[in-house]
DNA sequence: GGCAAAGCTG
């Protein structure tokens, strides 16, 4: 291959965006003809490999294809894998490049360490530093500082320290990574101290503390610290934006962005990570209308192209309810797909309880040559679980190992809980629990919790709750869900029992909210919230709903009365559950003719509440659209499409 | 060819 040829292959590599443009690329080099130098284009189109989206399958593929392939290529391939979702084949390839006797060198052992870091593996990262004292290599300034992110990623924040303390001339990226190792262990105030020590700061400095306080919830001091920055680039932006959204804080994250493209501009608004991030709060908060602008936005820029953005938006579609724009995102507007937009579509049918849908958009997905993991098999389990579709379900939990060469987790035998809980199969639920082989964990256990509080089975849950007393003697959701069982079998000096051990332990419950959007604004409700003049005026017409609900024959069920309110508030609660005040006030505000109701919901629904929705969406002729912890349900004409069974 | 750095799927 002449010279000019190898600048070509060269400069096309580095344009490759994609796996399908590199195998192109690649092709070309090999009708050119690569014999004379095959060493020198086989690194080039490795390390293009590893910077290609999902191409990594073909990197390594590629390595054994070359007859003595030299440390560089290992190391590029140890990269690559280190960076993958399975770190820990870093770590046979590293043994595969011994075996040839190749000598690891300094970019080995911090590829190699980075890997021992995404997979938290300590053991892993103490063998690997011991090899690295042995090549005389572990004060290395770069294999150190990869050394300190390890320890703290793994928990040792002893070792991250030690490993700092043998740097000779720690530079401002060993600072900084000894920043983040506090933040990482928790250790906010240390990670305070260093950043002031450091002799110099750069604007990473200041990022990784905004990224540290925002991670560990310290929103207070994120936001303090970014109003004393003198600069700021996309990364300082998006950290607030994201982390403010991860919170929950959907306000302040909106409330970020705006600023942002407001006295940043166009240029630096186009940031798909600070977008994504935004998209996600609004997800959460069911903000169909600024989600909406948001659409708008993507579009004129093109930054639909990108798959993460395309994702977000389809994602908040469904989140807000608007499964059909959802579908049209994916289907029309989304040139690049990956795994995460099916998964995503597959997990947005499954929350409206359109299982056999969800099953479809899988086998599509499969179809199309894209092979499920985990978290795939995971949407299509719960779309199962809540479609009911308990055959389909075991069926697809059986073959996944063998079909999909996903090896069944902790989540997938959840998820096989759930499916015959729900349905009702308390009995085979609890086998399968005792089963497994691998330790059931609080998740598995409150499941079945769950289940016997759907189907009122006191015998079993009291089981269950000496198991969860074990596992996790203090949480409070058990709590309820036990009470609740109890107050099912008007078992009402039970009742009293939890609640009063719960008092004891002063347990306090996640506070549950709901939010509806009246035109176009967010308005949020919080059970034991203050009195406000939104407040006031929900109370108020929410009163003369039930007067009028009950003068038609409906009776209060009060046996989820402890659903999610504080102990003191428990005389009028099952009254004032945020779901109703959302209803009632957008009832009060909203034209009949905008006929659709979309509430969301932090937590689940309870079961009183599920019945006056019914009655409500009768009465009035609404439809009521309620989103909450774990699915849609869309009320109609007084019946609900879960059809009772969530 | 590195080391520290924000986002989407349960």
């Amino acid at each position: 291959m002449s010279s000019s040829h190898h600048l070509q292959c060269v400069s096309l590599l580095k344009r490759c965006k994609y796996l399908v443009h590199l195998k192109q690329v690649h092709a070309l080099a090999a009708k050119i003809g690569t014999d004379a130098d095959s060493l020198f284009a086989g690194k080039v189109i490795l390390l293009a490999s590893v910077t290609v989206v999902d191409a990594i399958e073909y990197a390594c593929r590629l390595l054994a294809t070359f007859p003595s392939p030299d440390a560089f290529m290992f190391n590029t391939i140890i990269r690559g894998l280190a960076e993958s979702d399975q770190p820990n084949r870093s770590l046979l390839t590293y043994a595969q490049m011994k075996g040839r006797s190749l000598s690891p060198d300094s970019f080995s052992f911090a590829f190699l360490l980075k890997a021992a870091a995404n997979f938290k593996s300590l053991s892993a990262g103490i063998q690997l530093h011991s090899h690295a004292i042995h090549h005389g290599l572990d004060a290395h300034l770069f294999v150190g500082t990869t050394m300190v992110s390890m320890y703290a990623e793994c928990g040792c924040i002893a070792s991250a320290e030690k490993a700092f303390d043998q740097l000779p001339q720690p530079n401002v990226v060993a600072w900084n990574a000894m920043v983040t190792a506090y933040f990482c262990c928790g250790e906010a105030p240390n990670a305070r101290k260093v950043f002031a020590q450091m002799p110099l700061r750069n604007l990473t400095s200041w990022n990784l503390m905004l990224a540290g306080y925002t991670k560990m919830g310290e929103l207070g001091e994120a936001r303090m610290l970014f109003s004393e920055m003198e600069l700021k680039d996309q990364v300082s932006w998006s950290t607030m934006i994201a982390g403010f959204a991860s919170h929950g804080h959907f306000e302040e994250a909106l409330g970020f962005f705006r600023k942002l493209i407001m006295t940043q501009g166009i240029l630096w608004w186009s940031n798909e990570v600070s977008l994504t991030a935004v998209l996600s709060a609004c997800a959460q908060r069911g903000a169909f209308e600024s989600g909406k602008i948001l659409h708008g936005l993507i579009q004129k820029t093109g930054l639909n192209s990108i798959v993460a953005v395309g994702n977000a938006l389809l994602d908040m579609y469904a989140r807000c309810g608007h499964i059909a724009m959802a579908q049209r995102v994916f289907s029309r507007e989304m040139c690049n797909k990956n795994i995460v937009s099916w998964t995503s579509m597959i997990a947005a049918l499954a929350m409206q309880g359109r299982g056999e849908e969800s099953l479809v958009f899988f086998n599509e997905m499969v179809e199309s040559g894209i092979r499920p993991d985990w978290i795939s098999l995971v949407a299509v389990l719960y779309a199962c679980s809540h479609s009911g579709l308990v055959q389909q379900g075991c069926e697809l939990f059986q073959r996944m190992e063998n079909d999909y060469g996903v090896q069944p987790s902790v989540e997938h035998y959840g998820c096989v809980v759930d499916l015959y809980g729900r349905a009702g199969l308390l009995e085979k639920a609890y086998d399968f629990v005792t089963q497994m082989p691998m330790k059931p964990n609080a998740i598995i256990w409150r499941t079945l919790l769950g289940a016997c509080s759907i189907h009122g089975n006191v015998e079993l849950a009291e089981g269950v709750r000496m198991k969860l007393a074990e596992l996790e003697p203090n949480d409070s959701s058990d709590c309820v869900l036990l009470s609740n069982v109890y107050a099912m079998a008007r078992k009402w000096s039970n009742v009293a029992e939890v609640r009063n051990s719960m008092n004891e332990k002063s347990m306090r419950k996640d506070p549950g909210w709901s939010s509806v959007e009246v035109n176009k604004v967010v308005y949020s409700f919080v059970a034991s919230d203050k009195l406000s003049s939104v407040r006031e005026e929900a109370i108020e017409k929410l009163e003369e709903i039930m007067l009028k609900l009950r003068m038609e024959g409906y009776k209060p069920q009060v046996s989820n009365v402890l659903h999610d309110i504080e102990e003191e508030e428990k005389e009028d609660a099952i009254v004032r559950h945020s779901e109703k005040l959302a209803v009632a006030f957008s009832i009060g505000r909203m034209r009949v003719e905008d006929q659709v109701i979309t509430i969301v919901k932090n937590l689940r629904v309870c079961r009183d509440c599920h019945e006056v929705m019914k009655l409500i969406s009768k009465a009035y002729n609404r439809i009521i659209l309620l989103r909450d912890r774990s699915r849609f349900h869309n009320f109609k004409e007084g019946s609900c499409s879960c059809r009772d069974y969530w």
